[in-house]
RNA sequence: GGUCCCAUCGUCUAGCGGCCUAGGACACCACCCUCUCAAGGUGGAGACACGGGUUCAAAUCCCGUUGGGACCA
């Protein structure tokens, strides 16, 4: 493969939001081609018209944007190859059929489904392999015309050469497939729409792909696209089929797992780089010790032979870990902003200035940005203590809590080495532990027993708001 | 049921015949730091699925078994 002339692709089903899955065969594509200066390509999967959408499109390529990971042929983009959606391309594989047709490399099946299932019940009992007979391959003129006449409905398969097939993928070596697996199967349905058997290989020969990186869900299909692609003449791409990822249980990762969308990993506040970085090392490492990667340091490095045969579990916690990671490296204006915005979407409105006071107190303690907002909310809105501070809060605690706000009112400055010193001589006069003398403060002051760092959130929460809030605590209790 | 894929700590992985008394990371435990929680530091526990071969030597190669999974039906 000469350097500079890779192509390869990814190509969504627009029903949904971008699962992570995709997003790491995204990425690995992107990075493949991006490491071989090649091209990255953007087709959409659109042929299931029920469960296509035109917000889905649009869903996934943000995501993909957000990810920065960017095409140079598909929507939005154009391309030498185009139309980049397959709803856009049926006149291209109705003529494809209509060739294999010519050719007598397809031909019309006019078997339903009741017909198909007895065979199949049939060729079960007997104790052989079900799957198509082949039974129509070799209708005579007269019997097609018969069918047809009947008004039968007809759909048209393929014909498999009836020889083993070989395929050599990237990451796993050769894979045999035995001929008597591979039987004729359907490329045009009977409603006109093809198969995304078809599609697809028509696509990856006429889009000019040189390699295939997809799941390895795909990989038992892909001895009969290459099939149908030396049919059409062409030399089929070089493929590599990645292992899945699954669940906790093993499982194919899906919505019962919870999270599976970019755009929930983007809501709750985890940056695209920490998503990028955990998604490359899910099924793929660089050596034993290194961790960290930005995306050029990908580019660079990354290496489909490097790539796991084994299928990965996703693991929300190690990914929320280096997300802290990015979080505490992120540029202070860029938090801010992700902060207000967060803050925003819970209505809250925060002033910019205000939040960049309080990074400093929740860029070391945060593991996302919505957790950063759980620990800054203190600051914008009254809030309720929840249940754990306000057992804190009894009546037994209100002369403290009185006696506090009278020490912090008498303060000349307000400031975090001011309210500590006093705060700190209290506690000594009555001899208090640090978790008696401050706990109970933070509770009333933050509603909550875990917060950013007492003295500063009392600074910055401000004399009137922290005496309030105070006395409030001590007449409750 | 058939075909195919896979198999190292709980998880992601390094390892491609001797460097392995198996390395790193997350999580976990302990200690340090400390106003809570984090962050950080130090230390710890923790894996080659099993059985046969091949070889002077196997986590590494071969074959079986078992166990996961995908696809087709």
């Amino acid at each position: 493969m000469p350097e500079g002339g890779v192509r390869c692709r990814i190509a969504p089903a627009p029903t949904g939001s971008l699962h992570v899955g995709n997003a790491r065969t995204a990425l690995y594509n992107w990075l493949f081609a991006r490491h071989h200066g090649g091209s990255f390509v953007l087709r959409i999967e659109d042929t299931d018209r029920k469960r296509s959408t035109e917000e889905a499109i649009g869903v996934i390529v943000d995501s993909l944007r957000w990810l920065g990971l960017d095409w140079d042929e598909g929507p939005e983009v154009g391309g030498d190859y185009g139309p980049y959606r397959q709803t856009e391309r049926l006149e291209i594989y109705r003529r494809t059929v209509e060739r294999l047709l010519e050719e007598g490399r397809a031909y019309p099946c006019y078997c339903t489904p009741e017909e198909l299932e007895e065979r199949r019940r049939a060729a079960l009992a007997r104790g052989e392999t079900p799957g198509y007979d082949g039974r129509c391959r070799s209708l005579s003129q007269a019997e097609r015309r018969r069918f047809e006449a009947e008004g039968r409905r007809r759909a048209v398969r393929f014909a498999m050469p009836g020889e083993d097939v070989t395929v050599h993928d990237l990451i796993r070596g050769e894979t045999h497939f035995p001929a008597s697996d591979l039987k004729d199967f359907v490329i045009l349905r009977s409603d006109g729409t093809p198969t995304y058997l078809l599609a697809a290989a028509v696509d990856d020969v006429l889009m000019r792909m040189t390699h295939v990186i997809r799941g390895e869900d795909l990989l038992p299909s892909t001895p009969r696209q290459v099939k149908v692609m030396e049919a059409l003449g062409a030399t089929p791409p070089r493929y590599a089929h990645l292992p899945l990822i699954v669940g906790p249980d093993r499982q194919p990762l899906s919505k019962r797992h919870g999270a599976v969308s970019v755009e929930w990993y983007r809501e709750q506040g985890y940056l695209p780089e920490a998503l990028v970085n955990y998604l490359a090392l899910l099924g793929w490492s660089y050596d034993d010790v290194t961790t960290f990667f930005t995306l050029e340091e990908l580019v660079e490095k990354f290496d489909l032979s490097r790539v796991s045969r084994n299928p990965a579990a996703f693991d929300l916690e190690k990914l929320t870990w280096m997300n802290g990671h990015y979080l505490r490296a992120a540029d202070e204006e860029r938090l801010v902003g992700l902060l207000v915005e967060a803050l925003r979407r819970e209505g809250i409105e925060a002033p910019p200035e205000a939040v960049r006071a309080a990074l400093p107190l929740v860029r070391e303690r945060m593991h996302t940005v919505r957790e950063g907002v759980g620990y800054l909310r203190f600051l914008f809105v009254e809030v309720k203590p929840d249940e754990k501070a306000h057992r804190l809060l009894g009546p037994d605690r209100a002369g403290y809590l009185e006696e506090v706000a009278r020490r912090l009112e008498g303060l000349q400055e307000w400031t975090p080495e001011a309210v500590e010193a006093a705060l700190r001589a209290l506690k000594d006069e009555r001899g208090l532990s640090s978790k008696d003398a401050f706990q109970p403060v933070r509770a009333a002051v933050t509603g909550r027993l875990v917060s950013p760092p007492l003295f500063e959130s009392i600074a910055l929460l401000g004399r009137d708001r922290t005496l309030a809030r105070l006395r409030a605590a001590a007449t409750a209790g």
